[in-house]
DNA sequence: CGTAATTTTGACTCCGCTCAATTGGCGTGG
DNA sequence: CCACGCCAATTGAGCGGAGTCAAAATTACG
């Protein structure tokens, strides 16, 4: 299914901001002044004045089943999307039918931004659970961004810090044991949830292991059993998709471990 | 040595193109709008009517001795560089000493967009022979970039390509066998070099089997026998750094190998 | 021209993969 | 509500691809 279809007249009725609409109709309606995941969005460095205007670039918002897709490698890229809640992956498939996952990504984080180079998003979207997301047009983003310097900057630098996070995932595929991987991965989605206000060491996995195993270059039996000697060192306590990190330090002494 | 040395009177007095300065200093003055890689590089696609202004985007240029480092990981971000001519590789060291390389770059390629998210170079660029770049400081493409839609346009499409390179190599490290690896890796040069006017099957090879393997996620060793092994079987020709393609469908042949 | 760096090749090892069987969780329908 | 079936996760045994260690050959470069 296509992402235009977030803006189909139906949905659009419910979910478009609109200010002769009837109040009633959504009544804690969100906006991106009262989103709690503002800083860490694309409005985020904008100052009071100019919020107002940022308003407009979410022109839609979408909801997402699990498992649906927002969109697939190849689809006509015309939006790049904000995590408003819940969880995705995104992936790539290779000409043998390998999948390659390439992140996994939470709320207030930009999905789609593969898409601005070749007019074609690159890789698929996939939500791990019920989600939704803000929908906001490129040619509108484009158009902001020329205005307001501050939105510019800041949509600049969330396209550098995805190249960084890459490069922070080639060295981990590229120069880490298999342990080292998993250890690395455990401590960026301790952080990640730390910064939305969720517990620091407990956490629901989203994601099955064979999608861990893809992310992280190794087989979906080596996951499962680096969770089970992780768990036998005293490290986390883990338990099908459901973790509890007793030893952060400890991690960070298997990352540091000579090689 | 920081970048911004590029920028010292003494190198700018010899490097910034400027009108009034006796044509007999730099005869041959190189301009974008002359450059043979203008449409690979960040002015790419913008219009002749704004050519002129896109010009002053290249504040200096700055030679570069083969393993001197154009920026080093943590100094303050303040331009992207555009390489004239030359070749480079950038790479990551963590806490352990590990070096990863995360690209190979050669002309019209663009270099330290990595460092705009956090105003710090996130990474280290390192010439691999004896290079030039154009300094393009990073306040001037910004604000051109507002003024000129098509500059915008291109500059989103630059970063958005850089992050679907990423990928492509994340979906190589995490699952391609070694010999895959290294298929791959020689399609990709040779393409990028063809696009350059180069010979699609015969090229130099500006660095190391450690600096491949590091991209690669092989060890020197392993890069070393895989050579040997494609020249074995009748796909290359190698000695030492010279590489010549023999059989650039064989090369293919292994990339869609089943695994 | 001599010394250091790079590359090649061999022998052996071991980490992570493959194949296989079992267990556990969960939604669906009888 | 429980039984069934499916999918996810765990665990074991054995294997193989890439790593490690080591030495020799070749080349680059001051």
């Amino acid at each position: 299914m296509p992402a235009v279809t977030a803006l189909r007249p139906a949905q659009r009725t419910i979910f478009m901001r609109n200010p002769e609409a009837p109040v009633g109709a959504r009544k804690f309606e969100v906006t991106c002044s009262s989103c709690n995941l503002r800083e860490l969005c694309l409005p985020g460095a904008v100052g009071e004045d100019d919020l107002a205007r940022v308003e407009n670039l979410v022109y839609a918002r979408r909801r997402m089943k699990r498992g649906e897709s927002l969109y697939d490698a190849g689809d006509e890229f015309n939006a790049v999307y904000a995590i408003r809640s819940g969880f995705f992956k995104t992936s790539l498939l290779d000409g043998e039918g390998r999948e390659q996952v390439t992140g996994f990504f939470m709320g207030g984080e930009l999905l789609g931004m593969d898409g601005i180079g070749a007019g074609r998003y690159h890789g698929t979207s996939i939500a791990l659970e019920d989600s939704e997301v803000c929908v906001m047009p490129y040619s509108l983003v484009e158009e902001l961004a020329r205005e307001m310097p501050a939105l510019q900057r800041h949509l600049h630098a969330v396209l550098s810090r995805e190249i960084v996070r890459d490069h922070g995932v080639m060295m981990l595929l590229g120069s880490m044991r298999a342990e080292e991987r998993l250890a690395a991965f455990l401590t960026n989605l301790s952080k990640r949830f730390v910064r939305r206000g969720y517990s620091q060491n407990e956490f629901h996995l989203r994601m099955t292991r064979d999608e861990i195993g893809s992310f992280l270059g190794l087989k979906l039996e080596t996951v499962s059993r680096l969770f089970s000697q992780f768990q036998k060192d005293g490290l986390i306590e883990v338990n099908q998709k459901h973790v509890r990190i007793l030893d952060i330090e400890g991690l960070g002494r298997v990352l540091a471990a000579k090689h």
